[in-house]
RNA sequence: GCUGGAGUGGCGGAAUUGGUAUACGCGCUAGUCUUAGGAACUAGUGCCGCAAGGCUUGAGGGUUCGAGUCCCUCCUCCAGCACCA
């Protein structure tokens, strides 16, 4: 028996299948094409670990099934190696990035090679090659041209550490995504891309492909589309100010208005504000915080009043005081908002510090399952919160016929006084004779399926708090008796108890617990739109105040520039005559020039500022002397477009040939980090649809479909690090046990799309399969040649004599592998590949044929071995040429099913029936059973369940 | 706080979507083979119980002939967002 020699056997492949160029992507080609793509690495000196190639592996089993399908597959890997680890290395050791960048990806070129993916290395890309950054400028030139990349001076974010301004994307929870320091504001003069302009569109287009709906999701909130209006706030004899909001419907309860303290008006105001140095000190401070401060959870609201400044609201024409606050955003909507504190959470605690009015101005409606396709009947009603006479305990109604617990409620008769009837209501339902009115709150209204009545009601109710005297009560009617039943209940019970929202908003008003409605309703103490609904009253009051409609979107643009070196140069010169003027096309690339120190600038300037060589030059419009710019691109910048320059990645004319991206574009399939959703995802969509809009590109969205992968953690569920010391290095794992083994073992951990804790471990079982795999081989070999026996290509018809369960569960496996690939259950299709092998190696008798499909199957996962077992049972070309096999569905059949009998859902026998058998015939075999008699022990069976294929359960 | 996801043996995890819970793998126990250890292979392995049997999917309740799966209440963990008007 030949040993299995994974090293060898593994590095033989490889090196043939390089030779053979077999996973190179055609440009034309009669097959249908497929693109699968994978995130390309940032190549740090670490080298790769064992989570890298988790994506890749499973790509790499997409891709490889892709291609036995009769695809013409593009799979594709390069190096997005611009980026700040490189550059602190370069700092720390004066070591040129260049030479750095060439040494690790070459590390991580050798690693990924070893693991046997099927990557087309022809068209390999990195993104710090002059020969690629050329295109990445030349795309910027394009925004540039078209306006969308500007210059502002703006506040960014500013990481202090490592001296770096940040997109918003890249501050996580206030501080820098890379390192973790806090940061901190700072002005300062900075390249953007207008990617707010393509915001709706970015949203809109997630419509069209197929990403799991918690990467849209994240999108959507990331680019926080939401619709309201603009309104215009008279200030006395000042002009006026414009507010954002997406409740115009409560303006009648906007009690005072609020700037944000950077808001420019303010400045204006100057003159009339008679507490300025207040003013001042406050938006001073407010200046100082950070991010972190600014947004902190538990921080109260704090604001000063703009004294001697009044504005009008226009619905109400009543004069409202105005405000500064930092809980108002001056990036956002106009900086300036209208606070209506009943309906709005942090207007309400503003008000409720700063002893502001709050005024009602909805009448919440509350919603408790109405059936969705019946009509509403409208109804006034009362409820009545009634107190005992002498304890902490309010009367409350259990109904027996549905499950509500209620406060004492009814209609209103026509034309009769709610009091009166909240009155008559309490006598006829509680008997109670003598109690007295203390309040009435708010009216609410309810929208409930009344199940006695079969309709669905829409109850308006008006709600009083009345005060038992005594407990002189009369005897009840017989039908209220029926109806429900009298409980006193405390506060406690009833907040636990009482789950119908309106009664819930009672209670809390009763205990003084004064919540804003922020929901939906009905207006009131809003003039001529009392007892409208609020979501159209929106538009109906826009127009009213002379508001317009508008949308807003937390997006914001993309800050672009990076006062560091390991970046691609801003292709741009300032020319003192004729301002910023783009780099001439045909001088493309700018190329980083050397330096001897990466160090920014004390300044905070990028290196480059340093090097008067390359910063002075000639402007290409008036030829007169020019500087260049020295910030340098963000590392977004060229993942933003690789998966472009992949269809024709050597070509010097273009980014990409039209035909080659009219071929290839768009990706098929996209997995990446979920870490990228709202970072590289998005950037690249907006470069995309940018490119679309120039028709340089065939689709309006790069992607089709996008997946995403699960993190592998170190022993024990933390981050693998090298701080921690728990990185394993795959390298070591091929060695031991070989490329298929951690490619199976990967795939085999848990589910892909979840993070998996490594173990070493456990690795062996994917070991032993791949061993059983090969003894399979050998025993194959070693079997008397059936070929005079064997109807090729008939699989099961060798098997008369033995009658092995092989082909029926080869067909199966075919089936549940082919099925479990497409959705990325990796694990279980592996699952089912063990079983299958465990009963060939069983099984007296395997036919090759039989082996050979398992062996194709297999050979996503583990491609090695199924090459070289492929060709030793009498594959004629290499497994990677053949075609996927297809099950067949009449030997997937069972004729014979094993069922459960169950006596009262406890399963107690099982037994077996025919394919064909009736349902008559089946229970009678169980009912005949002699451990189901035994269980029934006499009794009459009520009712026999029986699920076709599955069980049968007695009730007796 | 909001949104989304999850909680199943000693461990990683399965479960045709309401139908035999614990597939597959690790580990563990015993055996075979070995000078021995390891590897490999074979058998067993949710928990309690000598057994008959009973109990089990974070806790509690509900719907159902039948619930890991559906509904309600609560607890815990993870991820994303976080004053976006």
């Amino acid at each position: 028996m030949k040993a299995y020699e994974h090293l060898k056997l593994e590095k033989k492949w490889q090196n043939e299948w390089e030779k053979k160029g077999i996973y190179h992507a055609q440009n034309k080609s009669k097959k249908p094409k497929y693109y699968s793509l994978i995130e390309f690495p940032y190549p740090s000196g670490d080298g790769l670990h064992v989570g890298h190639p988790r994506p890749y592996i499973g790509m790499d089993v997409i891709s490889r099934k892709r291609r036995l399908e009769g695809f013409n597959v593009l799979y594709p890997i390069g190096w997005d190696a611009f980026g700040l680890p490189t550059e602190n290395f370069a700092i720390k050791t004066g070591k040129d990035p260049r030479v750095v960048t060439k040494k690790n990806s070459e590390n991580f070129k050798r690693q990924i090679k070893s693991l046997g993916i099927s990557f087309d290395w022809s068209r390999e890309v990195n993104t710090t090659d002059p020969k690629y950054y050329k295109w990445t400028q030349w795309i910027f030139l394009q925004f540039f041209k078209k306006g969308l990349a500007y210059k502002a001076r703006i506040a960014i974010n500013w990481c202090p550490k490592d001296k770096i301004g940040l997109a918003n994307e890249e501050v996580v929870g206030g501080n820098c995504e890379r390192c973790g320091t806090p940061v901190e504001k700072r002005e300062k003069e900075q390249w953007m891309l207008a990617i707010t302009k393509y915001a709706e569109r970015l949203d809109k287009d997630l419509d069209t492909v197929d990403y799991l709906p918690q990467i849209k999701l994240a999108q959507r909130n990331w680019i926080g589309k939401s619709e309201g209006a603009e309104i215009e706030f008279e200030i006395k004899e000042m002009g006026e100010i414009k507010i954002f909001t997406t409740r115009p419907d409560t303006i009648f309860g906007a009690t005072y208005l609020v700037l944000a303290p950077e808001h420019q008006l303010i400045a204006n105001l100057k003159s009339r504000i008679t507490n300025w140095s207040e003013v001042e000190d406050y938006i001073k401070k407010v200046k100082k915080e950070t991010e972190i401060e600014r947004t902190a959870e538990d921080k109260t609201k704090t604001g000063v009043e703009l004294k001697g400044v009044k504005a009008i609201n226009p619905a109400t024409k009543e004069e409202i005081p105005i405000w500064i606050a930092d809980y108002v955003l001056p990036h956002y909507g106009t900086g300036a908002i209208m606070a209506v504190p009943a309906h709005d959470e942090r207007d309400f605690e503003f008000a409720t510090k700063f002893n502001l009015p709050v005024i009602q101005v909805i009448e919440p409606v509350f919603s408790d399952n109405p059936k969705e396709d019946l009509s509403f009947v409208e109804r006034e009603a009362i409820h009545a919160i009634i107190k005992h006479w002498s304890e902490d305990k309010y009367l409350a109604l259990k109904w027996k016929k549905v499950d509500w617990l209620t406060f004492v409620t009814g209609g209103v008769e026509e034309g009769e006084d709610p009091k009166i009837a909240a009155i008559r209501e309490i006598k006829e339902e509680t008997g109670y004779q003598n109690f007295k009115f203390i309040k009435e709150f708010p009216r609410s209204h309810s929208k409930f399926y009344h199940v006695p009545k079969k309709e669905n009601r829409f109850a308006h109710f008006s709600n009083f708090y009345f005060e038992l005297i005594d407990d002189e009560q009369k005897e009840l009617a017989q039908e209220e008796k029926e109806i429900h039943e009298l409980k006193w209940m405390t506060m406690e019970e009833l907040e636990k108890k009482m789950t119908i929202g309106g009664s819930l908003r009672d209670l809390e008003m009763l205990q003084g617990k004064e919540k804003p409605y922020s929901g939906e309703g009905i207006l009131h103490n809003s003039g001529e739109f009392s007892g409208m609904d609020s979501e159209q009253a929106k538009k109906e009051i826009i127009k009213f105040v002379g508001g317009k409609e508008k949308t807003t979107f937390k997006l914001r643009d993309w800050v672009f520039s990076r006062q560091r070196y390991w970046g691609e140069p801003i292709p741009v010169v300032h020319c003192e005559k004729c301002g910023l003027v783009p780099v001439s096309e045909k001088d493309l690339p700018v190329e980083l020039p050397k330096v001897k120190n990466y160090q920014p600038t004390d300044s905070g300037e990028s290196p480059l500022a340093n090097i008067s060589k390359w910063v002075n030059t000639k402007c290409p419009k008036c030829k007169g002397p020019a500087k260049r710019e020295t910030d340098t691109m963000p590392n977004w910048a060229g993942s933003s477009w690789y998966y472009l320059r992949y269809t024709d990645s050597r070509n010097s004319k273009s980014f990409a040939d039209k035909k080659n991206l009219k071929y290839w574009t768009p990706v098929d399939w996209y997995n990446g980090g979920n870490e990228h959703t709202t970072l590289h995802l998005l950037y690249s969509r907006f470069w995309h649809k940018f490119l679309y809009d120039l028709k340089l590109v065939p689709t309006p969205e790069p992607y089709k479909k996008r997946t995403s992968h699960g993190m592998i953690l170190g022993e024990g569920g933390v981050k693998m690090s090298k701080s921690l010391g728990n990185v394993i290095n795959p390298d070591e794992i091929v060695k031991t046990y070989g490329a298929d083994t951690l490619r199976i073992y990967e795939m085999f951990m848990g589910p892909f799309n979840q993070s998996v804790a490594w173990s070493t471990e456990s690795i062996i079982g994917a070991r032993r399969f791949v061993e059983k795999v090969w003894r399979i081989g050998e025993k194959i070999l070693k079997q008397k040649n059936s070929s005079g026996l064997t109807l090729p290509g008939v699989t099961g018809g060798t098997y008369t004599v033995q009658n092995s369960s092989v082909p029926k569960l080869l067909h199966k496996t075919i089936k549940k592998v082919s099925e479990d690939i497409e959705s990325m259950d990796f694990n279980t299709a592996i699952s089912a590949l063990m079983i299958l092998a465990t009963e060939m190696e069983k099984a007296e008798r395997v036919e090759k044929e039989d082996y050979k499909k398992f062996l194709q199957i297999l050979s996503p996962f583990a491609p090695h071995i199924a090459e070289e077992m492929w060709l030793t049972t009498g594959g004629k070309k290499s497994i990677n040429v053949s075609i996927w096999p297809k099950w067949d569905e009449t030997l997937i059949k069972d004729d014979e099913i094993k069922i459960a009998v169950q006596i009262n859902g406890k399963v107690r026998a099982e037994i077996m029936i025919g394919a064909g058998d009736t349902e008559e015939k089946i229970k009678n075999q169980a009912l005949a059973d002699e451990s189901v008699i035994r269980h029934m022990a006499g009794k009459v069976p009520q009712i026999v369940i029986y699920v076709k294929n599955r069980l049968i359960n007695i009730v007796i």
